[in-house]
DNA sequence: CCACTTCTGTACTAACCTCTACAGAAGAGG
DNA sequence: CCTCTTCTGTAGAGGTTAGTACAGAAGTGG
C-alpha cells in the first residue's frame, strides 16, 4: 500500500552519497553533524528521521561504499584469468580510485578506521571487520588458485594476503598525502615483483 | 641569573612525554585539552602557560617522538654494515617499536596525520613533512650505498624509499589494527625479498 | 618584612557538538 | 472538505570544546 503522509522532499539515496564522500574527506569524529546536514541539504530534523543518527548514517556510507567501490576491486580479481593478474589488478584499481579526481584520495575505510578513537569502540570495530574482509577476499583469491593447481599446495597464503593487504594500507596513506598516481603504479609494480610463478611470491627465511 | 616568581610545581618534560602518549594513543583532533590536563596532572591555566596551546603543545609532542622514537631507527639504519641489512634494521626496528607493550601501537605520525582534517591544516602540513623525513632519511641512505659502490649506478633510489616508506606506513596501520609482532616482522621479510644483492629491489617493468 | 614576579586552582566564557520539541506544511484516504 | 500521517524549518536543550580572568599562593631580591 502506498505511504501516507507528507512525502519526503530530497532523494535519500542521492543524500547518502554526499554523506560518503564528506565522510570519506573527513573521517568519523572528526565530521560534525552541521557538516552533515550543510552538505547534504537537509535539517537536522530530517536528517534524523531518515537515517536515525550519525553513527548509523556512518556505517550506511560505509556500506555504499563498499558496495560500489570496493566492489569494483573484486570483479577485477574474479576477472583476471590468472592469480598474479587479478593481484595486480586489486592492486592497480586501487591505486586508480585512491587518486580519482571526482573523490576523496585513499580508502575510505583505512581512514575512517584513524579517525575513530576509544570513544566510538563500535564505529571502529565496524571498520576494523571491513578491512579484514578486504584480506579474507584477496586469501581466497590465493586459496583458489592453490586448489586449481595453480599456486603450490604449501603456499602460505594468510601471509601472502596480508602482505598485500598492509601494502594497500600504505598505498591509501600515500595517496591522502598527495602521491601522482603514476608513483603509485610504480611502487605496485615493485610489490608484484615479490612474486615469482607457479611457486607464489617469494618468502625469505 | 635565576628565576623569580613562584616556581613550576610540575616537571615539564615529564607533562610533555604524557601529552605525547595521549596524542600517540588518541590523534590530534580527537584528543581534547580536558584530556590531556588530567592525563598530565595539570589544571588548564598551567597548561596553556607551559605549552601555549593545543597545537604547540601537539608540535612539541611529536619533536620528542621525532627525538626518541624515530632517533632510534635512524641510529639502527646507520650502524648496519650493508645497505640491505640497514633497510631490514629500519623495517624491524620499527615493528618493534610499533608493537611494544608500554606504548601506543602503531607510528605516532602516521597516526595523527589522518586524524587531522582540513580544519587543521598547518598541523597536517606539519605531520607531512615529519613523514617526508623519513623517506628523505631512507633515500639518503641508499644514495650513500650508491656512491659508495653498493648499488648499481643507476638505481632508482627514490622509488625504493617511496616503497619501503609505503610499506611502512601499512605496517603502522597493521600494528595499530592489533596484529601480531611475529606476523609483522615475516611481512618485513616478504618486503625485503624485492631485494636483489648488488642491483638492488627488482624492479618490474 | 616587603615588593615583585610567576605559578596555581576555581570558575567561567563563547563557541561548538549531537540531537530534539514543536508548530506548521503537504500529501493520502474517506 | 476534513482527518490522519509524515515530513519540514525554526529554535533550542544539554553537553563538550578550547581557552581565560582573577584572586590567592609561593617563591626571589632587597
Amino acid at each position: 500500500m502506498a505511504r501516507t503522509g507528507r512525502p519526503r522532499s530530497f532523494d535519500r539515496d542521492a543524500a547518502l552519497h554526499t554523506a560518503m564522500l564528506v565522510f570519506w574527506e573527513r573521517g568519523y569524529a572528526t565530521t560534525s553533524t552541521t557538516d552533515l546536514s550543510a552538505a547534504m541539504g537537509i535539517n537536522p530534523p530530517s536528517l534524523y528521521a531518515a537515517f536515525k543518527n550519525k553513527e548509523q548514517l556512518f556505517r550506511e556510507a560505509i556500506e555504499l561504499y563498499e558496495r560500489t567501490e570496493a566492489e569494483s576491486s573484486r570483479r577485477a580479481m574474479d576477472e583476471a584469468p590468472t592469480v598474479r593478474e587479478a593481484v595486480a589488478a586489486l592492486l592497480h584499481g586501487s591505486v586508480d580510485r585512491f587518486t580519482a579526481a571526482d573523490r576523496p584520495r585513499g580508502c575510505m575505510i583505512v581512514h575512517a578506521a584513524s579517525s575513530c578513537t576509544t570513544d566510538h569502540e563500535s564505529v571502529r570495530d565496524f571498520a576494523l571487520r571491513c578491512r579484514a574482509r578486504t584480506k579474507s577476499t584477496l586469501k581466497a583469491r590465493l586459496d583458489a588458485a592453490v586448489a586449481g593447481g595453480e599456486l603450490a599446495e604449501d603456499t602460505d597464503t594468510d601471509r601472502i594476503a596480508a602482505f598485500y593487504t598492509t601494502f594497500l594500507n600504505g598505498l591509501s596513506l600515500q595517496a591522502r598525502d598527495g602521491a601522482e598516481r603514476a608513483q603509485l603504479h610504480e611502487l605496485v609494480d615493485m610489490a608484484m615483483s615479490v612474486w615469482s610463478p607457479r611457486t607464489g611470491p617469494l618468502v625469505a627465511a
